[in-house]
DNA sequence: CGCTGTCATGTTAGCGCTAACATAGTTCTA
DNA sequence: TAGAACTATGTTAGCGCTAACATGACAGCG
């Protein structure tokens, strides 16, 4: 009977969805055309092409992104791993990416360590098992195995926000240089005893290095740089805790240097709530030059990152790789700039 | 010769990394028992399963997990389609979904529609070619082809942000209510010449829904309800310049309701630097609950909506119907809380 | 003791697509 | 005018994995 022979064969689930060979079928040609005319119409006679796409529409048809990457062992995907959401920095770099990149068809696949290496290096493990197109982190630390792993996945690999010792593309600023910069112009406009407030350094080993190069300003003019390190990561209360740590820890101080503009701006807010007065009693400076620090009054002296520049040079740097053209200069620096504002 | 017969094979590129069989082969059983080992331990005698994993460990294995949802037809992609990336808001109900998902393995794909909801529709497609697990989008509009595409995909369709008549999941609040709230407050302090002040209503229809009951209120009140609209989407600058265009078109106004905070805190700061007192001459009102709102002097007066919260119920939702489980309540309220501070 | 059930593992056949090679028709060139 | 070069399309064989079914070993049971 025939009814032995259909129990024969083995049935998989199929996902009822139409396929490349149904609309291959409804347009009269083979799967493979039908594949061309959808992914390189240029290959394909412009008449076959429209009635492919004509069979596309009738049976509905939503090609299989996995069937596709597997098949070519490629995706497009990029993948973008950033410490944090809850900072709007990394936002504004993500926002960079995500046009360069949706223009030319490719999907971010964002992970979020928090802040935690290992988390990272599953996520870069993940990552790759989606045969992703390149790898975008935040940063240079990684842990060993994480590193060996980017190193040997022969595909671009680009790390942002901070220049040093990348393993392919680099795009960011220097952080030292910045925290030298507005060290040296705290000390023109006349403070001598600037503190330097932190939170989670050994996460935020950025905000560090800015503290090195502020440091390194202050003792080679002769002046201390204490840090104060608060436990919870750039919002407006922790920097009210900072605000008033500095002064029962350092009553003489007459600048704060924050590590960031969430943090000054909390502190500038808290200044105000207590009446005291910025910059003539204390000076307030900041980094990252986040748009609420710009409106307030007086407004915070920062340091303005081109976050969202710094996400579409990269997302260019890497588009230039994958279109298999040479990338002249691996690491690029955006750079910074110093916004004075009545704060100090 | 030899030669021939090896010229006879076709060869793909083979990535080049260890395969599963790789793996099985060192560790002496067959692919399948390897691929069980990974992915349900629970079906492999403990003694074998330490025997693959050492393998793995041993030859640097990386599952292709595009080949894994190709054969299981299903991904551990979680879509999130949202209308921007640049508004707090949808950052971190970002969070909560994250939050949720990543502790059950899932991987969040995200989306960005730019209020376009024919871009929406294009990155619903996409991502059901990645064969995605669920869908979450924010909101209740979509194109009619895009509501198709979503009602015949038999995935976990979520919408949040807001309650109404939706496709199948939905968390959210009732924004109409959330207006009639606000206004009822402000006419409960006495504010009779209230301006609702929102940006881009037909992009953000939500502040459309909330513009709705408040003029509900203010009119059963025997009040009118101006309207002023704006033409950039929530920032500092847009609020500051709300403000400045109801002094002139209303100049008889005592307390305006902004669409959002951000418009609201712009208004506060720029009023603070007009010398403005508020709210003896002008009160302002937001929507969201953001922090910054919160740590202005005064106070901004505004709605907390519980962002991450909603993302959290709306994950647990999902993997509610991933598991298997029955969904009880497909629509769930959320809820807001009135924050009253001093700028009303 | 044969039957049933359970556990651990293996064999086979795809998932839906595209790379590589093949073929036929057409145009160009020496 | 032979054959090289190009164009448009087709055939075949996987990509690396897992669902479905198969097998064999052993325990429990009346």
């Amino acid at each position: 009977m025939s009814n032995q022979e259909a129990s024969r064969t083995r049935r998989r689930r199929g996902s009822a969805q139409p396929t490349l060979k149904e609309v291959a079928a409804a347009a009269g040609v083979s799967a493979i055309t039908a594949s061309r005319a959808l992914n390189t119409p240029e290959r394909v006679n412009e008449e076959t092409r429209k009635r492919v796409l004509e069979a596309v529409d009738r049976v509905g048809y939503v090609p299989n992104l996995v069937a596709g990457s597997l098949a070519s062992a490629r995706s497009r995907f990029i993948a973008v791993i950033v410490p944090s959401l809850a900072n709007a920095v990394f936002i504004e770099v993500i926002r960079g990416l995500q046009t360069t990149f949706e223009a030319q068809g490719y999907q971010i696949l964002l992970g979020n360590t928090d802040y935690d290496i290992e988390r990272e290096h599953r996520l870069v493990r993940t990552f790759l098992g989606w045969s992703c197109s390149a790898l975008v982190t935040a940063g240079l630390r990684h842990t060993q195995a994480c590193r060996e792993l980017l190193e040997h996945c022969d595909k671009p690999v680009m790390e942002v926000m901070e220049l040093g010792d990348a393993l392919d593309l680099n795009v960011g600023l220097d952080h030292r240089e910045a925290g030298r910069c507005m060290a040296r112009h705290l000390l023109e406009r006349g403070y001598r005893r600037s503190v330097y407030v932190g939170a989670c350094l050994d996460q935020d080993y950025r905000a560090e290095l800015r503290f090195d190069g502020h440091r390194e300003v202050m003792e080679g003019a002769g002046n201390e740089a204490p840090l104060i390190e608060l436990d919870q990561l750039g919002s407006l209360e922790a920097g009210a805790a900072g605000l008033e740590r500095v002064r029962k820890e350092y009553p003489e101080a007459d600048a704060i240097h924050f590590a960031n503009d969430d943090l000054a701006a909390g502190a500038l807010l808290h200044a105000f709530r207590l009446g005291l007065r910025v910059p003539e009693e204390i000076a307030i400076a900041g980094f990252n030059g986040l748009s609420p620090g710009q409106h307030l009054t007086p407004r915070l002296t920062t340091i303005q990152s081109p976050r969202e520049t710094m996400g579409r040079q990269a997302g260019e740097q890497i588009l230039r790789r994958l279109d298999g053209k040479r990338v002249t200069r691996r690491q690029l620096n955006v750079g910074f700039e110093l916004l004075v504002g009545e704060s100090t």
